[in-house]
DNA sequence: AAACCTTCCCGCCAGA
DNA sequence: TATCTGGCGGGAAGGT
């Protein structure tokens, strides 16, 4: 029977379920293609996890240790699908993976990454002129760092020519059954989709934990930047001068600018941010309603409280018995 | 809930 | 002249 290879690299410091959700949907796949179809396809899946280094053990987020199979510079034989898994926030760079990239990726037919691994094959020059997503926190940063890319933060994953691109962590699962799908049709992946208690086609999209993501960001760099900057530093102090400072401009003409090119008032704009977020922790944390002020850039819980009421007509303790996971 | 204080922001004008 | 930028003032909104 021919083996087609997958391999799975486990990044450093990234999520488990970057790895084991693709890992978990092939091996699955691997054993209903077996026990069900007496090998109609001719074919099956052979899976490999494969460390991105020489070092074979590689710790995750969590401290979850995967002891991987083979280094990726070990392979010899020919990929049928590369995974590349999110690796640590931090963004350690791994220069010898790249250059394997960039020398191996043309003979893989399918090269994906899951969540925050777009940003190692945009290192790899793989992402340039493609469309492309990944980790709706980091898809502003995704698209200044590499602009040739045009990244979608609304799916859940893209497909451009052989490359495929997934959002946070557990889209890598939704990705991972859309390529079975496409090897061994509907059948076979939605039974894996029920095995494992999955939807094959997640209702809505990324854009649902953040809609302000989904707008049109500012076509100016400096206020693009600016945009991409506060995202990742709402806890700060961010009043008109402070901002203003940081792309060089008068207060006066920063309000101007911001204004025209956004739509919103900066004061109005970092608080629907604000609000973005906070109800994407109130979502998925058990932070307290302190925390998660902090965390946002509220002063206080009162304020967010307030904020909250005007703008979504709710309490943050009201919105998270609603939409919380616990 | 009220009081006080800060910040926002928009019209207006002037200079580049 | 047209457009961009910056400062000022003060009413409104918001935070503590």
């Amino acid at each position: 029977m021919e083996k087609r290879l997958i391999v799975i690299v486990a990044m450093p410091g990234g999520l488990a379920i970057d790895i084991t959700g693709p890992a978990d949907v092939f091996s699955c796949a691997r054993q209903m293609v077996d026990s069900k179809c007496k090998d109609p396809f001719g074919v099956n899946y052979q899976l490999l996890i494969a460390s991105p280094t020489c070092e074979l053990n590689v710790t995750t987020d969590s401290g979850l240790v995967i002891t991987c199979q083979t280094s990726i510079f070990d392979i010899t034989e020919k990929i049928d699908t590369l995974i590349i898994g999110g690796n640590s926030r931090e963004r350690q760079k791994f220069p010898d993976l790249i250059v394997w990239l960039k020398a191996h990726s043309a003979s893989i037919k399918r090269v994906c990454s899951v969540c925050i691994g777009a940003f190692v094959l945009a290192e790899a020059g793989l992402l340039r002129n493609k469309n492309a997503t990944t980790h709706w926190m980091h898809c502003t940063e995704l698209s200044s760092r590499f602009e040739q890319i045009r990244v979608d933060p609304n799916s859940i994953f893209v497909k451009d020519g052989h490359i495929y691109t997934s959002a946070g962590a557990s889209a890598g699962i939704d990705l991972s059954l859309a390529l079975v799908e496409e090897d061994f049709g509907r059948d076979i992946s939605l039974d894996i989709a029920r095995t494992l208690v999955l939807y094959l086609r997640r209702p809505g999209n990324q854009s649902q934990f953040s809609n302000l993501l989904s707008q049109q960001f500012s076509s100016k760099k400096p206020v693009r930047e600016l945009q991409q900057w506060i995202q990742t530093n709402l806890k700060a102090n961010l009043n008109v001068q402070i901002l203003a400072e940081k792309v060089s401009m008068s207060p006066r003409n920063f309000a101007r600018v911001f204004f025209t090119e956004t739509g919103f008032t900066p004061a109005k704009y970092i608080e629907r941010l604000r609000v973005e977020f906070s109800k994407r922790y109130l979502e998925e944390t058990n932070y307290s309603l302190d925390q998660i002020a902090r965390e946002c850039g509220f002063g206080s819980t009162d304020t967010m409280r307030n904020i909250f009421l005007r703008t979504i007509d709710t309490t943050p303790y009201d919105y998270r018995s609603l939409f919380g996971s616990n």
